[in-house]
DNA sequence: TAGGCCATGTGGTCCAACCACATCAACTAC
DNA sequence: GTAGTTGATGTGGTTGGACCACATGGCCTA
């Protein structure tokens, strides 16, 4: 076994048995090398690792603000990790965009009709109808928002997170895609009819309805600005 | 941006330009430190993280399998994330059982009748049913198999690959699960029963009813075992 | 008492050296 | 001439040490 694959179990362990939870501090890089009996670049590969997991963070100075930290952001993870693969051509954009109309459309579906996200969702439809109109990028920031506390929701940490990542991952394509549409104004104004009807039909309890919104409103803008859902 | 991110950032950028593809090498480490011009530690820190999500494979030695080369295995990094938070004890296992349920039942409802894959999936069947029986260790590897089959017949990599990472993430979990089971023999028999009318509902193309069939499977499977799947 | 300054501890980066390993070519013994 | 051995070469793996940038907090001075 590599080296610092060695202290990336003994971490795995210290967080399975409790002894490290979220927001605790990892021993000092230097001290956990001496401790371990490895060196300090070894350690500091394994930070490097856990790192892009989303599982700490590093930060420098002293106080309480300083040192590695244990987090959990998962999304991170998972949202570079499907970033890299879309970059190897190995991960085809379209299967990611099918892969997040199944798992949003299930997340309508499944959303309890009183779950406290919902508010949030509604405060952002209402930013996004403001009469004086929105640039566009600030329009798709908001309906980023919206889609994830739709996602959040049905109260699964994993669809969430996938969600979350399949977004990240598709970001800097989406953005480049809205170039392609014909007419920003008119589709913006179908966009924010459409999110007040999902958001109406999960309020309603009517699971199945807000599935089938979601996917048509999904697979409509990809398909509007050009690219083939699947 | 610390160093090794413009590393990292430059390795991503010649796999998005196509100059480098699965199957390639990069540059030696020494002169990849040379020609960027930073350390030998800040590229061997990329690679690290490469190597983590599944992007690259680091071998030593001499000749055409070693160096740093491209793959792409995107369920190595998305499980060992996973695994790291359900680690942190913030994605709970029954939101990883849940979402397996939605993606494979969803998987199963879209596998083309005629797939390839299901021929695949045909043959473990086969093999779990022979007549001698198998030890409960064989028969779960055989049963992994069989589901990732199963999804993999839907034909989209990101829910392939997301599969496997749960799978992969809650591995240890479900092999403790079945010291849980009253009677192993028994469950082993239905599970098989099953599996083959799984493979039948969707050899029949008949989508609804082999998702239906699925997600009770595997939400039985963890009830039996005394894990509440939601 | 208020302000500035420095000791301390953190991660960030770099360098130089050495090791283990796998290949391949040159060399040697037959 | 052939087969086996051996060493040169190039790869990643690991180590120790040095220095830097940064943030805090206590000490010292005005």
């Amino acid at each position: 076994m590599r080296t610092h694959q060695l202290v990336l179990t003994w971490i795995e362990d210290q967080l399975s048995a409790g002894r490290l939870a979220v927001g605790g501090r990892l021993p000092a890089e230097r001290s956990l090398a001496e401790q371990l009996k490895v060196s300090r670049t070894s350690v500091r590969e394994a930070i490097r690792i856990l790192e892009a997991m989303g599982v700490v963070r590093a930060g420098v100075g002293s106080g309480p603000e300083s040192g590695t930290v244990v987090i959990s952001d998962p999304t991170a993870a998972l949202g570079s990790a499907l970033r890299l693969h879309v970059a190897t051509q190995h991960l085809p954009v379209a299967d990611i965009v099918e892969t997040r109309v199944l798992l949003e459309a299930w997340a309508a579906a499944k959303a309890p009709r009183d779950a406290p996200e919902l508010d949030s969702a509604a405060a952002l439809l209402e930013a996004m109808d403001a009469p004086e109109g929105l640039p566009a990028g600030d329009f798709l920031a908001l309906d980023v928002r919206f889609h994830l506390a739709l996602a959040n929701a049905a109260g699964n940490t994993v669809v969430s997170a996938m969600m979350g990542s399949l977004r990240e991952a598709i970001q800097g394509y989406a953005a480049e895609l809205t170039s392609n549409l014909p007419d920003w104004e008119a589709t913006a104004t179908r966009l924010r009819t459409e999110h007040h009807a999902i958001l109406a039909a999960v309020r309603n309890g009517d699971g199945g309805r807000a599935a089938e919104l979601v996917s048509a409103h999904i697979e409509g803008f990809y398909k509007e600005a050009g690219l083939a859902a699947g």
